[in-house]
DNA sequence: GTTCCGCATGAATCGATAG
DNA sequence: ACTATCGATTCATGCGGAA
């Protein structure tokens, strides 16, 4: 049974504290970045950020299941010429709260713009924090199975190599049907690196992920009628993925105009259930 | 004109101390990871792995020109269930030091180690930690150049204008990449990730890196008759790339086998010169 | 001379067992 | 209880031999 998600206008460092203890099974955000959206979340200064996030990760703390995840996307700018540390003092600051550092995904963005500067190449890559409450906690890794790597060499040698990985973009054009054929083959376990491509589907507005990357971890981490949270929810697509994949969702979004937008791409896909999840399942 | 590489036998720390101030262009080197090669190095515990490697670090500052760079190739363990932190606490130890960490760069193993476990997935990406003495440094971009790959050529031709519009928005900073500017060019930049096989099957000496790991650093940050050194040799992989790159080399190995292995391979490609070059055009 | 198949081999990690 | 060692698990790669 899907119940409607609990999208809440406000500010989660308080209203995180409204949510009962040992209550959610994953938590998915991307926080607001060091000094980025400035004119939308108030910019948090790079050198504030630790003290800023620490209050908040202790709710989540709070919240978390015993065998629950918390899967924080974030990555560090560049400032004066250097790489900021706040992230790794994060994980340091996160660690003295009782969070367990499990492990560190990376995603690789496949398709952003070519760009240049002086003295550094294209940042084409993000963080995912693998944060745990315990050693032991729930992970569901036949969810998430690939194919096997050996058509690369048997069928596809033809294709070039950025053919041949464009099976996880959406726009299922082409190979993407190929690929799918060889699904029913033989299955492997991924890597913790994941190739994603930075498009969003939504029209309307850019999210800071693809949808794939919540999915990806949906997936791996909860079962259907889990509780999926997202503190920080811009525009919603980790609710969006999340209701979509039959998961509560419980998301906080402190501005007005984001939580509009997600509020009504969830109130979208509830109207319009039967459809979309045609599409998710052919998507599959 | 090609110099004879240095290659020394003895404990990096003792023989760093011999090599004068700012006189090395690039340093690339992977020092043993914490308790993996313990039969060999004696195995470094992750706890006191910093402790280690600050003194070392120490010296590198001391050797490398102010215009210089240091690549650290280094992965953290799993200990007890978590990710150790032995590698980001490093980069807060060595910026102490008076480092700058410029740059982090991953480098994304195609063939990385099978094995399947509970609560993690195979570890597939390793870190290429980029430090520098000053915020101004030699970067030969242009060395480094890759064609552009299939999908970006079909994304451009079909790029249409609100494509362009909406990325410019997206990032807000006034910095509007043109994409258009883009299309018809061979070559681009590359990215901040790179994606490579381990070199796992070599008869003799089964090296911890591909040889095009050093060889894109060496093409990026050093020209003919620079300097490189790596203070943990090896089978001597850093070496005999700069050698045949025609840079300067220096090299330090503590172990008199894996010093014997290295000293062979740098003396069979001085005897087999016009040979290897060869190779080395036809590979490019 | 090609292509194909079999096989050994890794910067691994966990859990159990032994001292 | 804490540390050290060992077996089981798993997959991309490149070599060598065979068709």
């Amino acid at each position: 049974m899907k119940t409607t998600p609990n999208l809440i206008l406000g500010d989660c460092q308080e209203e995180l504290k409204k949510i009962a203890d040992n209550s959610i099974d994953l938590i998915f955000t991307s926080p607001p970045y060091a000094d980025s959206r400035k004119h939308t979340y108030g910019g948090v200064h790079p050198d504030n950020y630790v003290d800023w996030f620490v209050p908040i990760s202790e709710q989540l703390l709070r919240v978390i299941k015993p065998d629950g995840t918390f899967i924080l996307n974030i990555k560090e700018k560049a400032v004066n010429g250097e790489r900021h540390t706040y992230v790794i003092e994060l994980i340091l600051a996160m660690r003295k709260q009782g969070w367990l550092w499990t492990e560190e995904f990376i995603w690789h963005k496949k398709n952003c713009y070519p760009g240049k500067w002086p003295n550094r190449f294209r940042d084409a890559w993000e963080r995912l924090l693998q944060f745990n409450k315990n050693k032991q906690f729930k992970m569901y890794q036949d969810a998430v199975k690939i194919p096997v790597g050996n058509w690369s060499k048997t069928r596809l040698k033809n294709l070039s190599e950025t053919d041949q990985i464009r099976d996880n973009a959406k726009n299922g054009s082409g190979f993407g049907k190929n690929i799918s054929n060889w699904v029913g083959r033989e299955l492997v376990y991924p890597t913790n690196v994941l190739h994603l491509a930075t498009e969003c589907n939504n029209k309307q507005h850019s999210a800071a992920f693809p949808s794939s990357l919540p999915e990806w971890f949906i997936n791996l981490f909860t079962l259907e009628n889990d509780t999926v949270l997202d503190p920080f929810l811009g525009s919603g697509t980790t609710a969006f993925v999340a209701q979509q994949m039959n998961r509560n969702v419980i998301g906080i979004e402190i501005l007005p105009e984001y939580y509009k937008i997600a509020k009504e791409s969830v109130n979208d896909l509830n109207n319009q259930l039967p459809l979309l999840q045609l599409l998710s399942n052919e998507s599959n």
